[in-house]
DNA sequence: TTGAAAGCGCTAACAT
DNA sequence: ATGTTAGCGCTTTCAA
């Protein structure tokens, strides 16, 4: 730990302790960190000798107050309980501190009220953000951008830096796989109206099925979960659909548990796909969903992000990586 | 955000502006946030339009530096992709949130190493650790917490703040259960040794199998992931044991997968019991396991933090989450 | 190559 | 009830 223990008393350590211990200033002490070619090696090596016999740790707070900048970043996500997030969260916080940052999480909690609040709040300690799948006003979105270097993932909003999870590719196989198999009505599991994802899957599979002669039923959900999946199995049973789509796995999820608890046979009697692949190897049986790259999608973010931060040139890319089906055990012909 | 558009270039809105445009001091702004009750309400009121108007927001680096408290505190993590801390996490940061606290994330990937390093970083910049399931030797976290106050979650140090959840009720029944179905010989895929869940696990595990008159067999797998659950299994199979208990629902996962390939029949063939009830619901059979609230933990843990840090006061709180055998569909008597 | 001094935005005595 | 002042730990001109 940063601490000398004087007393029984820890105490932080300053670039003072190390100037009195290595016999030079503070500001070469301060050198020996951020610019070391300034200074003589050997004294660079004296000073760094001090601090780690001290056990420095450069305050990043007294630092900020001084350069501006934190050393910082945050990444906010809508809930990080779903398995969407975790891997792209792991990707980004792993790029950070390779880089020296460390990374704030920020739950918005799904909604748009929280993630500004968090926002804001966080604005004020870290150098940029990673806002995965915001939920955010473009506006507001780019007021932030402008004030502190933003990232999107699953977001797509001008002028912005952004990686997008694009469904396009995965979802038309998806719908072509069901129609060749026969399917002639199917169900999208919708998901939440502020979602870009959710916007654009909503979109592609439009004009998929009507591609491909598919009749589509959008059922609304709200806040994706697993009990919105089971809550939505009687109106797809009333509906009369063949085939399901789900927003995303947990959804896709809880509709297989439902359903298996009504004794519905899948896929003989239903055929279901999930979305993003976070869970779909381990249900029963093993659920055919669309790829996904989070942890992707976290690494390309956070180097876009990490980037800009070193280099000062802000960017405007637009990421996208693609998606594919993923066969797997739970789409079959209609029953007839 | 808190920006004064000035030109084109956002700028950082102080207490200075503040105070000029409600003409008072920048100690009057001060206390307008931190002690209003030292004011007059009307001065509170016209110093709090103003900064409103402004779209202040504090800035806490300066804050930090002045009193020493930063507003932050941090949760670090084995491995955030371990369906077992999302829960947690959020817990963590949604009380966090809640009594004005930003929070911190490390991911340690599993290592002491990583894990002190991310702790001695972040210790810079917050109040305070919860520490979940740290892979840290006690001397170090007894340094950190005489440093920052800290609460450990699934280890057992003692004079530390800490909540446990305690596998003993939930693996004797498991055993119990197991032994009266008429096993007689059943394997534990342990943890990472580092973790205290497994070693109380192994311990819990033997002294129950002992009573139960039940041969158990130790099989080791290092970091706990579906492919390690994968890979025990060739060995599971060589030992002839008849049931599994895995060190948790992601190994037991991934044997439950390796078995179906292999076409092992579950629970007819061998019995398998998973930890945690991360993933059992979604699994297929549906996996019987041992619960483990680690969102309640989280609450608590955030808990006794932050009433930590609000009163000053350290506690030695050693707080216990029971667990109990979640009966599901993995189990059976054992082939004859 | 190094030191001295000022200042980042805020809080906390101490005055008034 | 409010203003003045000094200072938190660090970086950064400016001098030497």
């Amino acid at each position: 730990m940063a601490t000398l223990r004087r007393d029984q008393q820890p105490v932080p350590v300053t670039i003072g302790h190390i100037a009195a211990v290595a016999g030079v200033s503070r500001s070469t002490v301060s050198r020996a960190f951020s610019r070391p070619d300034l200074l003589r090696p050997e004294t660079v090596a004296r000073v760094r000798a001090a601090a780690a016999d001290l056990g420095y740790v450069l305050n990043h707070a007294a630092r900020a107050l001084s350069t501006g900048r934190f050393g910082n970043i945050a990444v906010v996500v809508p809930d990080i309980a779903n398995p969407f997030f975790p891997p792209l969260v792991r990707s980004v916080q792993s790029l950070a501190d390779a880089s020296g940052y460390e990374v704030f999480l920020g739950d918005s909690d799904e909604t748009a009220e929280r993630e500004a609040g968090l926002v804001s709040r966080l604005s004020a300690q870290v150098d940029g953000f990673v806002l995965a799948a915001p939920r955010l006003d473009e506006e507001r979105i780019r007021e932030l951008d402008a004030w502190r270097p933003t990232v999107l993932v699953n977001r797509d909003v001008d002028g912005l830096a952004r990686v997008l999870i694009e469904p396009k590719d995965g979802l038309e196989q998806a719908v072509r796989h069901l129609a060749s198999l026969g399917h002639r009505r199917v169900a999208y599991l919708a998901g939440p109206r502020e979602s870009w994802s959710d916007g654009r899957r909503r979109q592609v599979l439009e004009s998929a099925a009507a591609a491909s002669r598919l009749e589509l039923e959008v059922v609304e959900l709200g806040r994706p979960s697993a009990d919105a999946g089971r809550g939505a199995i009687p109106v797809v049973r009333a509906s009369g659909v063949t085939a399901v789509i789900a927003f995303d796995d947990v959804v896709a999820q809880g509709a297989l548990t439902e359903l298996a608890a009504q004794g519905v046979r899948i896929p003989d009697e239903l055929s279901l796909i999930g979305c993003d692949d976070t869970l779909a190897a381990g249900t029963s049986p093993a659920l055919t969903t669309i790829s996904a790259a989070s942890a992707e999608a976290g690494r390309t973010a956070a180097h876009v992000l990490l980037d800009v931060l070193s280099t000062g040139r802000r960017t405007q890319e637009r990421v996208t990586i693609a998606t594919r089906l993923v066969l797997r055990a739970t789409t079959a012909p209609p029953p007839r």
